[in-house]
DNA sequence: ATTGATAATCTCAACGTTGAAATAAGAGCA
DNA sequence: TGCTCTTATTTCAACGTTGAGATTATCAAT
């Protein structure tokens, strides 16, 4: 089966013969898989009334452990946004009651981010579907495929140093 | 070697035992490696004086052959943004010199985009050395395992429906 | 204690995209 | 010829992120 990507580096094999494209083989199609399933999480979690950045900073915190706070910092590392971003997101979950700033006893100029209960009881009704959707999407691997492909991407991720969550 | 993702499925291990969680092992390495590697393309092309869009639209005019003109709808189909944001680049890469409009003879609500010589030439001089930066990022894997990689994604792609490019 | 460097967060203007509506033109059919 | 549906593009207000700067606090060294 033929991909959009293949069309793109049949062009290229056509107009530029001198250049090998093969980065393109991996690099494009990370791109392009990556917008596609954006779109995808974006309608699952809008089926449960959520942006799929507010189901990002939930998960996080809840991921944590208990008692599910983390500083604004780890928040903006982990998501790979600015702190003004986070900032923004923050400031709009907690008037929607799903988070709570808490300043930080040891460092004044933390602030600490903690789910409510009812931050808590989302996240824990949604993060099962999410995953059954998520494997839906990559159904068409079978089971070797995917832990090829998981340890591909670990390998590139990890030489690009990716090695923390913040 | 462990990568950011592994630490997160070993949260959600301890946290919620319950879940297998290994689509989150492809989910969450493709959403990271793609804002990894926009950071490293943006730079990449800051240094030619080049925004990432505009370089995305010179190559897919370049690339489509000789008169290196597409329509608009084109564009944003291959670009998988909006159809504003196609206008919107293209009023400013107009401005720029690097591409001109047409109207369409065949069909008048259409608008071709054609590179200009000075375009033309750009991508002609950038896209040489960015395979080669590409090539770069992705150095950490061996040709085989470029190929797997591939193919694993090309297998997705393919599975979301992703075989056109306009 | 004071100074200077570093760090955590917030603020805000600039910017680009989205999504929906508007405009205009082709296509099919009676 | 007139009608309706569809398609191609543009327009534009709303929205969220970025990037730089401001603020406040910690840390190390003296």
């Amino acid at each position: 089966m033929r991909d959009a990507v293949d069309l793109l580096m049949a062009q290229w094999a056509r107009e530029r013969p001198d250049l090998d494209v093969w980065p393109m083989g991996i690099m494009g199609r990370i791109a392009r898989l990556s917008r596609l399933l954006d779109r995808e999480l974006k309608e699952f979690f809008a089926s449960y009334g959520l942006e799929r950045w507010e189901f990002d900073v939930l998960a996080t915190l809840r991921r944590s452990g208990p008692p599910y706070e983390l500083t604004t910092g780890a928040l903006h590392r982990a998501a790979m946004v600015t702190s003004g971003a986070i900032t923004n997101r923050c400031d709009r979950m907690v008037a929607k009651g799903l988070i709570e700033r808490i300043p930080d006893s040891d460092d004044r100029r933390s602030i600490r981010v903690r789910l409510t209960e009812r931050g808590l009881a989302l996240v824990d009704e949604v993060v099962g579907p999410h995953v059954a959707n998520e494997a839906r999407l990559l159904a068409a691997l079978d089971p070797e495929e995917r832990d090829h492909l998981a340890g591909a991407l670990r390998t590139l991720l990890a030489s690009l140093g990716d090695t923390t969550l913040g």
